[in-house]
DNA sequence: AGAAAGATATGAAACGTTTCACGAAACATA
DNA sequence: TATGTTTCGTGAAACGTTTCATATCTTTCT
């Protein structure tokens, strides 16, 4: 038995009686007889036809796919950045191409230049080196939750800055009399530094002492954390002399949390603590819920991709930044 | 000024001064005279020749294109696959489509719809519904961690029923008496059902009196949890009637840690746990540990892709189950 | 030396679309 | 009725590859 061969237009076009244009033009919506139209139709109901992306891919050099290069997705904020991706890109009537480099820089190279091949539409970047240069200027690329040497290339973030200084200003709303900073940063330029500018910026003009925990990252985070809090307790009172804590990232504020509880104080009594991102949003696990700022994953996703596809209409602006919102998770009062 | 237009084969050829066909053939490894070999890289090299995916899949009909069908990535459980998959896909060449149904029946069919139309190499799906009716026969088909009704469609899980039976057999070589089981259970046919028929296997051959909570999923699952548990407390001498759990998942083992503790009591000093899904492997958080039941997640994705790639060589069969392991996590005495 | 066999380069055809110049038909105008 | 205008179907060309029959050049054997 012969192996049973996928239609194409022709055969359409010779089942509905027309001419191969007539197919191809009730397929793209352009305007057509309603006769032949009808006739089409049902050619293509019968043949069970669908279109070859990759030949319309070849004619057109539009292949309605995103490409999306990201470290992995270990992280939860990882994973759910890729699933509203995913979800964006979608409802826009493309596919996305998941590419997880491990934040290696070659992998991450290898990668622009399999999307290039394949004449992807878009590429959205959360990696650690600066693959601008690597990306042919037909492809639209927007670097998210990083800010490189290069100014040039388009990216999007949450305001980082503006949360860092909210937390603080919560923190004091609260009735903290000082607030302190606890985080580890890498080594790349993540938007996430600006955090810790916020925080600082706070300070000043709050007029704080700006007391903070910031250093690279350590493989034995908890550990660190635990000698810095020790180191700023009065043994004799068992006081401590913060009563705020705004962590760098939620999975910090749950360390804290954590620490806080096994010296036997008590959050958000003794201590209150906001941490960053909102991964409640999207991990739904009890033991992860704190007081945090919000990144809005969502929407974040949502102006990636709609200017991506927009690019060509018009050009992509410089710096996206999208307002972050405080939300409670009981390490705080409110 | 012109649009830059990507060089072609036919471009390097030019260049090189040799056929289109020579071209062809140095790019795709056929032997070719080393003088023409070495002109045509270096045209390609000049000229920065990349080959146009959508032409070549236009002629081959293979595309270097696999697609994950998954419910999202909220879960790590999901994340961690779709990274595994993504991670084992690029070493064999290839790239990745994923597609996030979000469970949704008609989201399963219109991606395979999608994924048929781009001529994808090979579908892997962990969908709620039988799409595999929807697959053309052409295009090699896993399902993961499902068990439809509809047997002849390959399909590849962990040994899930060995899992739960290996739980209990764990438990009881620690010293308990009388473990039980709690989960909860979606009405599609997952294959984590096993667990829970695995426990009662174990149950029977040990003999011991088959204590469980097993209920569809639940709104307040930490409630219907805690009233469990109480329900099975002696209040006078604060005594539980069994001394042992066997969790479903990694995050009702979590959950079970949180309300013995809320309770009082001492894990795993009075009750040992064991949860299923080796979730500590993938997620970095401390809160997440609990003994467990390992999924090879990175073995269960080498094996369907491999096995989808290999496919035309040889037929997939119908069931592949990998062996799981016990692993301590804190929530047991080893 | 001549013929046969073996390599290997060549260029045209084909993959399944989209697009466009062309022509036919229908309609409106005078 | 004759002419101009619009509408819409037609089919060939083109997109950038791979492949295959053909042609050319070596090598080997008698």
């Amino acid at each position: 038995m012969a192996k049973h061969q996928a239609p194409t237009m022709k055969d359409v076009a010779r089942e509905a009686g027309v001419a191969l244009g007539t197919v191809s033009r009730v397929i793209n919506g352009i305007t057509v007889g309603d006769e032949y139209k009808k006739k089409v139709e049902a050619a293509i109901k019968k043949l069970n036809y669908q279109v070859n992306t990759y030949a319309r891919g070849l004619k057109t050099s539009q292949t309605k796919t995103l490409t999306l290069i990201i470290p992995s997705l270990a992280l939860p904020f990882y994973a759910n950045f890729a699933y509203e991706i995913e979800q964006q890109t979608y409802q826009h009537g493309r596919k996305l191409i998941l590419c997880c480099s491990n934040g290696i820089p070659e992998k991450e190279i290898d990668y622009i230049s399999l999307a290039s091949q394949s004449k992807t539409d878009g590429i959205i970047a959360l990696t650690y080196s600066d693959i601008s240069n690597q990306v042919p200027e037909d492809i639209p690329l927007i670097v998210f939750d990083r800010h490189f040497e290069n100014r040039s290339v388009p990216r999007i973030a949450s305001d980082n800055f503006a949360g860092g200084f909210l937390a603080i200003e919560k923190l004091l709303e609260f009735g903290c009399t000082h607030p302190i900073f606890i985080g580890y940063h890498s080594d790349f330029p993540g938007e996430a530094d600006k955090r810790f500018e916020g925080f600082q910026a706070a300070c000043k003009k709050f007029e704080l002492k700006p007391t903070f925990l910031y250093e690279s990252d350590d493989n034995d985070s908890y550990e660190t954390l635990y000698n810095f809090i020790v180191s700023h307790q009065d043994k004799d009172t068992h006081t401590l002399d913060f009563d705020g804590i705004f962590a760098n990232t939620d999975l910090e504020a749950c360390a804290a949390v954590r620490i806080l509880d096994d010296l036997n104080y008590s959050v958000p009594a003794d201590v209150q603590i906001i941490g960053f991102d909102g991964t409640k949003k999207f991990l739904p696990i009890d033991e992860y819920i704190v007081s945090t700022i919000v990144q809005p994953l969502p929407a974040l996703a949502k102006k990636c991709v709609e200017m991506i596809l927009n690019a060509e209409n018009e050009p992509l602006p410089t710096l996206t930044l999208l307002p972050v919102t405080y939300e409670y998770g009981g390490t705080t009062i409110k």
